[in-house]
DNA sequence: CGGCAAATTGAGGAAAGTCAATCATAGTGG
DNA sequence: CCACTATGATTGACTTTCCTCAATTTGCCG
């Protein structure tokens, strides 16, 4: 809750735990359908590929950008963890998202033409970079990449609205870890053990607890044999007793379960 | 926190207490700059009224949607008051956002196609219909209507994300108070003095709050004499002690500030 | 091996929630 | 026209959840 303005000083060495599947595919990003619109065709597809740029991976606490900058480009993840988060006047910062593989950072930044929040590497990381305005202007010309886009900036709408709800801390923790597993399951992960990019004070802070409180409810979870954590590793023993604590809205529904 | 079913059964008379000024405007909206881009020409803007329905008045509890309608429109808001929510499987009411006249209502519906909110309305109100389809068409031709459609997307994102914070009840209070003066302002009604279209039980639960602490906050509030209260009548009588109470990231920035 | 940061665990306290009673207002019907 | 009733708002008393503070413990990296 404190030291968010370290850059670099890595500490854990962070690799995803199983194997990724491949997608059809940007030859650039390596990320499948989860950046590029399904229904685009190939010549179309080679258009997008054309304006993304591949960039050097960032460290660990290395920022991709922060509060200020002017908005130029957004960002995919090619690998690696993202923390998005704001920092209040009162020097409080609060966590707004993780970011994994295959998802968009930058997008509340369109409103005011300036970043409103920080982008942090969680491990080393790597990001796509595409030039804003290369974006919309391929998307005069793509109907299918303006509609993506569109879906893609209603999806973060989903996800923060899903993260809104006032809920208990056992039933957040359980939104959290079933969302990530989501998440890894729709990029070609395990859905059932995975490690967390993130420490203790950000899941704490994103799930507006304390830290102790997140340890207290992993600890709980564990003994009701639902979870079995062992540091920076989760897996997930008990999904549907998961699903029930968290308010079982989460079986068909991707997005729901906050991100 | 029980009846949202209700159909009708106005209770309040919901008249805006001060008078709006004019903007530049769509002819059928009588919205102005906040529904049109202000950079669009009058040829465009000729274009965009032609998708523009205008629909009759809905009554107080009416809904204008529901979580599984298909999704194919959005609306703009023309006059009252919208709040959005959704149930959980526990039968929990969580209001995600309330919309005044000149916003954007159902985008979060994009990403799935299906609405996975309801939309009700506070107090008689109407609105502006718009076939998705037609605005997807439209943005193809119109370079400025997508960038005002990433815009207003990006816009929710912001608003939502400020929303998320892990805030105290006299703060997120402040917030939102101040959050209702600018936008009223920006649609040329008065920022001291307003009336809350949304009863106490709305307010709380939008804030994560018990309907008991939203009043004793205003009452609190009032003792301070930072505000006015009488029933739904607030007048703002110390704006610069709630901004400083709301963490005061919000006199520049219009966006921040829950909702 | 030492030192540091992160995580865990325990004890006590505070903010907000719940339950319950009262008050006020607006709409209803005699 | 006014009493009556229902609904929303307020206020008070008590409870609960989660936070804060503090003390360890654990694991990691030089």
């Amino acid at each position: 809750m404190s030291d968010q303005h370290r850059i670099g000083g890595n500490k854990q060495s962070q690799k995803p735990v199983l194997t990724p599947v491949s997608h059809v595919a940007c030859s650039k990003c390596g990320l499948g359908k989860l950046c590029i619109p399904a229904s685009m065709d190939a010549p179309d597809v080679s258009k997008l590929e054309m304006i993304v740029h591949k960039s050097r991976p960032l460290q660990s606490g290395e920022f991709l950008y922060r509060v200020g900058d002017r908005f130029a480009d957004i960002y995919a993840v090619r690998s690696g963890c993202f923390k998005t988060f704001v920092v209040d006047a009162a020097g409080r910062e609060q966590v707004l998202g993780f970011h994994l593989p295959g998802e968009l950072l930058g997008l509340e930044a369109i409103y005011q033409g300036i970043n409103i929040s920080n982008a942090e590497a969680l491990g080393t990381s790597s990001v796509c970079r595409l030039h804003y305005d290369d974006v919309t202007r391929l998307s005069q010309q793509v109907p299918e990449l303006q509609a993506h886009m569109f879906r893609l900036l209603s999806q973060r709408i989903s996800e923060l609205s899903a993260a809104a709800a006032d809920h208990t801390a056992d039933e957040r923790m359980a939104e959290f870890l079933l969302s990530l597993a989501a998440r890894f399951k729709e990029r070609g992960y395990s859905s059932k053990e995975f490690n967390l990019a993130m420490s203790r004070a950000d899941i704490a802070n994103y799930l507006r607890l304390a830290t102790e409180t997140v340890s207290r409810v992993l600890a709980r979870f564990q003994k009701k044999k639902l979870i079995r954590v062992e540091r920076k590793l989760v897996e997930l023993l008990d999904k549907d007793a998961l699903s029930r604590l968290a308010g079982s809205t989460n079986e068909s529904n991707t997005t729901l379960g906050a991100l």
